[in-house]
DNA sequence: GTCCGTTCGTGCACAAGTTCACAAGCGAGT
DNA sequence: ACTCGCTTGTGAACTTGTGCACGAACGGAC
């Protein structure tokens, strides 16, 4: 695969692909063929120098004079994310947090696919849910790893949220998404990012009130 | 307000206060007194020098030879966030999302509250929740004036957000929590944050598969 | 009172990331 | 075939952010 030749790629980059497949399938859905990338900037809110500069790390994907084609240019980052499969997701807590994700009709047309569901609470375990059924989180590291599993999603209570990573991580997980508030103690090799209403909100009281 | 003379702190600075503020909130609440930088820095996962240099923008707060006093580092900078008051939020979109952001409990225990809900559809306004009513998104430009909120929160679909986000943006809203996959165009004094998992899942599939 | 281990605050050097600016390439029009 | 307007890809300059390393300060031990 191509990618192993390219191994200083900064992670900031890679953040902001997604934002470019986004904004270039809506403009394909709109029959827009062809973009520039000033006019991709304008939509997406970088400068056009900048969406040059996160291409040039990957090839040459524009003709001078022309900018880039719409869909080619989609499906080139779409490759470079490995956003062309299905990737099978774990997820662990199935309270009211956890339901609603489960429930997220947002991930069937994505990559992801929520395949296994785990619970500590006995009541929740074995209900079915679609094509699968909640497991007890006793389970979890053997059927991760059975599945091959390598996202993990955790939706449980902050005081557990460790003890729930290590076990998704024995299990191969390499990837987590993580809705509790705490900052999880994860090997080098496993990427954690943190979704987190309250720490957003956190962030920009600081500006407010000041100005009118 | 003495924050009005510190007017070059870089905003990353700022989108780590919260989460010093979380951790010595956690660590008082453990009965620990003081902390070094390094220990802070352990917990958080971030280099010792680096908490330094965010506090020293702000001030002084540690004692040589014995590091920060929990408690009241904590509260220098919730002060500083003006984490010390309640903000009353608007949110816009009363569906399944809106639903679940509106019985979280979790904005209760910090410094913001929802204080008006609005959704266009007619079968949904009108129904009460705790204290207030579901409104129509036509009052929304007009209520959220009325009860100065300036905190507005989106979860209405993508199509309907930009439009949402100017009516919050007319009503004085200058901090706009963003849960609709879509960049939002706003002037140069409202603030965005985005939620988006399927993005932040994106972000990270870019490294799997390559090592086992 | 002095010593000594610890830890802060910060000047400075370095690293990372962004933007500028321009040569080169493309294609449409004549 | 040539010109001309437009847009890319990229070296180089610039800006921003991070980490090192050390003087200064604190407090406990003796
Ligand atoms: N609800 C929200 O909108 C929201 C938003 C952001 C973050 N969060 C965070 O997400 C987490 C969960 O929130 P919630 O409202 O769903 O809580 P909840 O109490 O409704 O659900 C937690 C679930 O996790 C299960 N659980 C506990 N320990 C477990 C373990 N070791 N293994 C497997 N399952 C286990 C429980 O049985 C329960 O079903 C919390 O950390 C919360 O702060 C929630
Ligand atoms: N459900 C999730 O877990 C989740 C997670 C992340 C992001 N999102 C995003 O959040 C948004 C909402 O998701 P949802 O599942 O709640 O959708 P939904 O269809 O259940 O709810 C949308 C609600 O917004 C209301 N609405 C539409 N236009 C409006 C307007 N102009 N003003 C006020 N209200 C309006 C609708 O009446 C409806 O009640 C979507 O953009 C979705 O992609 C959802």
């Amino acid at each position: 695969m191509a990618r192993e030749f390219e191994p200083d790629i900064p992670d900031i980059v890679i953040r902001r692909l997604p934002l470019y497949v986004r904004t270039l399938r809506a403009l394909a859905d709109s029959d827009v063929a062809n973009v520039s990338s000033d006019d991709l900037a304008d939509e997406i809110g970088v400068t056009a120098a900048q969406i040059r500069r996160d291409l040039s790390y990957f090839g040459k994907f524009g003709k001078q004079g022309k900018g880039y084609d719409t869909r080619s240019l989609e499906q080139a980052i779409t490759q470079i994310l490995q956003l062309d499969r299905e990737w099978p997701v774990a997820l662990a807590g199935f309270g009211s947090l956890g339901h609603a994700i489960a429930h997220y009709r947002g991930f069937g047309p994505s990559s992801f696919r929520i395949a296994a569901i785990f619970d500590r609470n006995p009541d929740k375990v074995g209900e079915p849910l679609g094509e699968i059924a909640i497991l007890s989180d006793q389970c979890m590291t053997s059927e991760i790893r059975r599945l091959g599993i390598e996202i993990g999603i955790i939706a449980v209570p902050a005081a557990e949220a460790q003890e729930v990573a290590n076990a998704m991580i024995d299990g191969g997980v390499q990837s987590i998404l993580n809705y509790a508030p705490i900052v999880l103690k994860t090997p080098p090799n496993v990427r954690v990012r943190e979704i987190d209403p309250i720490w957003a909100l956190q962030t920009m009281t600081y500006y407010l009130g000041v100005g009118s």
